[in-house]
DNA sequence: GGGAAAGCCTAATGCTATTAGGTATATGGT
DNA sequence: ACCATATACCTAATAGCATTAGGCTTTCCC
């Protein structure tokens, strides 16, 4: 009696959840076989190793979250595109953390290739299309908005604004204007600032 | 005969050290008394268990990184202050990469109220003077400023920049140019932003 | 039906954290 | 000086993990 076929993207999509569940650093192969109604080395003939299944759920995160960054950013611009931006990656943050935690560990190649993680990026990039910024400069400001979004969430999550005021919240909607501002007043680059 | 006599202080460092040279998640406890030429059992009469190594390891990472931020920014203001201060965690980031992957994990209680954490906040700020906030922005510009390095390390560290063109090291400047614009231009908050 | 391949299993190895309890060495009181 | 004690290390043992090797059972193709 198999309740599932056990495939590849069960398996996948079994440890994500259990990432969302109890913490991504206690996705253990024991852990997800258990949770599927089977035993350890039975993973084996569909996953490579403990390495390969967390870049899957790494894949899956980032298809998930391109998708809810698109949905969230369509029919906006400027502000409100950038705004519906961060907080797509928010939510996904709050609501699926193991997933999210999946995305903060090193890339691997087939990671780095995938659909998501170009999406996630071409989405960033079409959302500067509202703001005065020479197209030589998107890979950047691409980049500082990466880098913002995922450190403000990165230390929320560790706590790192826990033992102060005011409460993180307040500050993610000043962080969203001033990068806002920061998009406006972009500074021209200097001598050898330029690729 | 014993070379060391085994604190709590030299346990760490030795966790520190084996976290630069083979990674942060090689740290364990087997591999840390190995290293002291002691067995892994005698560990426990100086820390509580691993967790408690990782985080006193996380402090060390919060007082060294302190103490360089604290020395670069040092008689610099504004732009200047802003660029030794990111160049400061950069370079420790270079430097030390497994300390500083240890200030990338959930902070526990300890390492939270630790004069390290405080400092580091403290000279984020401080280099906050030469900018036209005013005093209630300062939290938030703290954290912007600290997003923005923290995420920019982590993504460059994963390999996250490392497929697409420009080299990361242009883009690093052209944040800090970023982040210089954004503290000048620093939006007023609007209704429901004040604390 | 025969055979091959899938897809799961059990068994075994070696690593890890952690606890329990032993032994020797230094220390402190008298 | 001597004994008691605490310190600081040790060995032994348990249990969980990743991973490999090899076996059994079902299914499906010819």
């Amino acid at each position: 009696m198999k309740a599932s076929p056990l495939t590849v993207a069960s398996i996948v999509e079994a440890a994500a959840d259990l990432a969302d569940a109890t913490g991504f650093d206690s996705v253990t192969l024991s852990a997800v076989a258990r949770r599927l109604g089977v035993r350890s080395p039975s993973l084996y003939s569909h996953v490579k190793d403990r390495d390969a299944l967390l870049e899957g759920v790494t894949i899956l995160a980032l298809t998930e979250l391109a998708s809810r960054v698109s949905v969230a950013v369509a029919g906006r611009a400027e502000r409100s595109a950038l705004e519906a931006l961060a907080d797509a990656h928010r939510d996904y943050a709050r609501e699926s953390p193991g997933r999210w935690e999946a995305l903060q560990r090193p890339a691997g190649e087939e990671a780095a290739r995938s659909a998501g993680a170009r999406d996630v990026v071409a989405l960033t990039a079409a959302v500067l299309r509202g703001y005065p910024l020479p197209e030589s400069e998107h890979v950047h400001a691409v980049r500082f908005i990466g880098s913002t979004i995922n450190g403000y969430l990165r230390i929320e999550r560790n706590g790192g604004f826990a033992h102060s005021r005011p409460s993180a919240a307040v500050s993610w909607h000043r962080i969203i204007d001033a990068l806002d501002a920061a998009l406006r007043a972009w500074p021209a680059p200097s001598e050898g600032e330029r690729p």
